[in-house]
DNA sequence: CTCACTATATACCGCTCGGTATGAAAATCG
DNA sequence: CGATTTTCATACCGAGCGGTATATAGTGAG
């Protein structure tokens, strides 16, 4: 029960921001994958050496989780926002444009840390796949129940199944971010937005 | 001008089937991606040696444009003869079922060889991802022009640019992939399939 | 058979990887 | 002031990476 004891300082203070750091190495997970990037470049973009990181955060792994965790609750907020439009559509589109704006935020298009994640890590994935699957899993469900509603509502024609629906935009997601990763123009990003929307079934 | 020279047997017959070989490669190629497929994983696969290897197919880069080449060859020859059915629904038919084809084709569902390299590859993936990237341009050229057709015959709604539909297309097709990849099951992926279907614009 | 030539097998190379041992530096507590 | 505790800097570790040198084995030509 001693919670305020962990307020008191001894010993030397650590010279670095554990926030930055993780914000830096998100950076470079973002952009490099789990397994593509190497110690020497995370602890160099974090101004930190290894013992610090592996004092601070665990392991590469672990620090991988953690960067999991802050990218989820800086970069995907728009998805729980998303969920409160008044209509299906508006959901589809705040979804889409949500993704558009964190893939074309930095200096180059590049696809969603957990398309990345889930692509890339083939040889010990196990833990990284399990977490991003679990996540992913976690807004596939929030999304089918708002489609739910949204039949309940009459929102949707009657044909369409919110399941299928909800796939089928992440599906587009997940798309738009292999497409910026090979390269697509932000116009074209907006222009891929602009088409999926044409082709939302009006009721 | 000695072309005939080159059918003399000389020295030691090699042991192996080059073509065997390569198509071994292919699939290591296309679950562990090509940073994640190793030597060892690879010459273990192909049934030869290294030396073997690098006499035969140069280096490991020169392996996997090779790879490249027969994955073009025997997994997206539905993609040219897609272009010939009589209407643009039916090859965007053609292209989403043939995708869903390749790609619940093995063990378990898999992404597009294409779309796994260009994703994963960050460090060295120079000459890999121009590869990649000239391929799908082709592709991606194809399909527009023939789209193209389409509208000048009438074919899709006058509102509808070529240009972006075959984005939109590529996109759910490789979001079909990353799907895949994320341990979806066939049902899921038929049922997107049908889904983009339902989407697509009636004239 | 000997020679020229090519493929095989083994061992090895330099390098980078993730992770750590060690010792000095900087802070608080008594 | 020591004593203690924690962080920082450097050097290092074993393992695996892509790639290769070397020597041996198997073939056709003469």
């Amino acid at each position: 029960m001693k919670i305020a004891a962990e307020t008191v300082t001894r010993g030397r203070p650590r010279e670095f921001d554990p926030e930055e750091a993780l914000s830096a190495a998100l950076q470079v997970f973002w952009t490099r994958g789990y397994e593509g990037a190497s110690l020497a470049e995370l602890t160099e973009a974090m101004g930190i050496t290894k013992p610090s990181l592996y004092a601070c955060f665990g392991n590469k792994e672990a620090l991988f989780h953690k960067a999991l965790d802050l990218y989820e609750r800086d970069k995907l907020c728009y998805m729980r926002s998303a969920m409160e439009e008044p209509t299906a559509r508006a959901v589809a589109e705040r979804l889409l444009r949500g993704t558009l704006n964190i893939q074309t935020g930095g200096n180059d298009p590049r696809a969603c840390l957990g398309v990345i994640s889930l692509v890339a890590c083939t040889t010990q994935a196990d833990s990284i796949k399990t977490d991003v699957l679990a996540r992913r899993a976690s807004s596939d469900k929030a999304l089918v129940e708002r489609l739910e509603r949204a039949k309940a509502e009459g929102d949707l024609p009657v044909g369409v199944e919110p399941a299928a629906l909800a796939t089928y935009l992440f599906a587009v997601m997940q798309g738009m971010g292999v497409q910026a990763s090979g390269g697509a123009s932000v116009e074209q990003l907006e222009q891929l937005v602009e088409t999926t929307m044409a082709m939302w079934p009006t009721n």
